[in-house]
DNA sequence: GTAATAATTGTCATATTTACAATTATTTTT
DNA sequence: AAAAATAATTGTAAATATGACAATTATTAC
């Protein structure tokens, strides 16, 4: 059979998100666009789907292509349409978020980009509605990691209670008291005490957690309420 | 400035999962499709996106062509692009699903599609992805019917508190206890007692309730715990 | 050995959730 | 007119979760 006549075709593309957590800060990393238009303007990382690439695969390829990482967290979370997004000619825009250990990201490996992470809220003016995709990456973010232990992603494989608290604190743009805030992430069953410490923070030190895989797929939903656990996917 | 060369175009299509509640059963709208390839077999109300419309446009103007109904709930939730989905000619499909209430739908508005009401669950076979995508849909509103009360977009605008509670109860296919059921649909202060009853399911008669507009969008993340407010959007 | 520093831990009051059954309003039947 | 039938409405007590509070502990630096 022959294709669909008289129907416009567009170009898609992917942008992603890249958060991250140096353990003061939330932080997205961009680039300096590397063609016109807009060229050395700054920019999500993004990418053409290819023919015969899923937008998802898209997604992969491109943030491996910018961090040097496989298999982070990374989650398709709006599609942007707007017919005149993108001056030159009409593009649609499949926007990702990524949730990566910022320790394993390896500058040199996207030098031809000059990424440089930003603190959120202190990004630098962005192309075409990239201020409108952070925006809604973060809102996205906050909104899912009040559900679930999705922050965990940001952090490395060990990592101290006062440095998860940091973030919480920082992404919520508030604080919690201490006693409260351990007593309800311990109560997730999600964390695993380790024997050593970090003490590169206090005299006394810090005990270091491990996520407890084992229970992770089953204690995700554990935050929701109303309806125990409505179902998977979200 | 010229177009960008070398890449891909792609057809890009909407598709709705639109649910509506028929006092008994939450239920799908599909229709037979009306053109090649799969041309009378059950689909989703689709279409492709047109020159200078948004997606969401397009969502709008199909519902509107599927329901007669405009100003209704409308949601993205996911971009299927997996480069076989359709057979003739990859086309991307961004899904959206909609809720309606189900007795200002008028039928013969779209008699040319032959639509009809399936229940969930009792779907027949789909074209293409659309199975995955009904799928997606349900999860999708039911993980955030959990959060936000959003199936009050499903009733019509009187309703009565057992007719809340069936919906409730069909689309977690479960069961609640009306005594602490009421308490917590009306802490919210989202529903507005009216003075009349509905008789035709009692002797006794239910009351009616109105949701409070009012309150409406300052109670829509009542439900959220671990941080009071993660902030507007989903 | 003492001071300094940040991590760790506990309790009580309050709010929320859950489990559970009697009463009420109305219509139909006798 | 009284009684029966039906579904809607309402309350309470126990268990659990939350929120607000500060003292103690482990370690290093002096």
């Amino acid at each position: 059979m022959t294709k669909y006549q008289n129907q416009t075709r567009l170009l898609v593309a992917v942008d992603c998100i890249v958060f991250g957590f140096d353990g003061q800060h939330l932080k997205i990393l961009l680039i300096k666009r590397g063609f016109e238009p807009k060229r050395n303007h700054w920019s999500l990382m993004g990418g053409f789907i290819e023919p015969n690439e899923s937008a998802d695969k898209a997604a992969i390829r491109i943030l491996k292509r910018l961090t040097g990482l496989d298999g982070v967290y990374l989650e398709q979370f709006h599609t942007f349409s707007e017919p005149d997004r993108d001056p030159i000619e009409r593009t649609l825009s499949i926007a990702y978020f990524a949730l990566i250990d910022i320790h394993q990201y390896e500058k040199q490996i996207s030098d031809e980009y000059h990424p440089e992470w930003f603190p959120l809220n202190k990004e630098p003016d962005l192309i075409f509605d990239h201020q409108q995709m952070v925006a809604m990456a973060k809102a996205k973010l906050r909104y899912k990691a009040a559900l679930h232990p999705l922050l965990l992603e940001l952090l490395p494989p060990k990592f101290t209670l006062p440095l998860l608290q940091n973030l919480f604190e920082d992404v919520y743009e508030t604080t919690f008291d201490k006693r409260n805030f351990s007593r309800k992430i311990l109560s997730t069953s999600l964390l695993l005490k380790q024997k050593d410490k970090d003490k590169s923070n206090s005299r006394k030190g810090a005990f270091y957690y491990k996520l407890d895989k084992k229970h992770y797929q089953k204690n995700f939903h554990k935050f929701l309420h109303f309806i125990p656990n409505p179902n998977g996917l979200v």
